[in-house]
DNA sequence: CTTGACCCTGTAGTTGCTATAGGGTGCATA
DNA sequence: TATGCACCCTATAGCAACTACAGGGTCAAG
């Protein structure tokens, strides 16, 4: 399998694939005579699992983590649950961090009258002198 | 007003006082003698303005249109309340794709039963094989 | 034998800073 | 006067996690 189908089964560019490779995420396959990248059904169980994990929102050192602990079968799952809810907490913190920013930035608009900017109190409460409660 | 006192001042690095002048955010300021940066009161309620729209969470861009926009006090507030909406929607999709992604997660972990590696949810769910549900 | 789709390497760009190296300035103290 | 220290200067490289070139090579079809 080259390089452009594996990218089309995974739903990644091309372009990430060979920076996973460069990074040590995904290890490097055999070439063909044509110096073309040849996958196999191990890279794409791997890629597989690299981009679940990414569009779950680990980082890519998580990842390594996961992979690391997931190729030594004999290992307790512990360690996975505990990368796993370390993420969900750091999810958590994201969410209530945006909420409070969502209520500010509601409240500032609600605010705005659509007259000159000289009267804008999103701009007026964005100045120097906007002490107000925050 | 030297650039240590404005970075205390707004509770900025003074790097990144710095950087927001070499992209042009935040105008020269002028120079003393010894070559040292020498802010006034403009410059304060610049910073001040820049910091609180970007902990608002306005991307930079973002923040040079809003100031462009303050900057022509004539110009009608529409535009800002534009701007402005926008983000709140950015927000809003963020706030929905983290608990999406957290409602999954959560599912996974709940699965983790502690055993070995082999019979891990978590790592079973990451892999290729994984068409159930998503 | 040429066209086109694909592949290769290497490097630079993105966002929003942060950190370092290698210096100069300004003021107080020994 | 020297020297120490906090502060300032420029320029460059680094972070995540890609993305986008530039400038080539390969391979199958027409």
């Amino acid at each position: 399998m080259q390089i452009g189908e594996l990218a089309r089964t995974t739903a990644t560019k091309v372009e990430t694939i060979r920076f996973y490779e460069k990074i040590g995420l995904l290890p490097e396959p055999g070439r063909t005579s044509g110096n073309y990248r040849d996958y196999g059904a191990a890279h794409l169980a791997r890629l597989s699992f690299i981009r679940r994990a990414r569009d779950l929102g680990f980082t890519l050192d998580q990842v390594r983590e996961l992979l690391t602990l997931s190729d030594d079968s004999s290992r307790s799952c512990s360690a996975v649950d505990t990368v796993a809810r370390a993420h969900l907490a750091q999810i958590d913190q994201k969410i209530a961090d945006l909420r409070a920013l969502r209520r500010e930035l509601d409240e500032l608009i609600g605010q705005c009258s659509q007259g000159a900017i000289s009267d804008c109190r999103i701009i007026e409460a964005l100045g120097p002198s906007a002490q107000n409660g925050h």
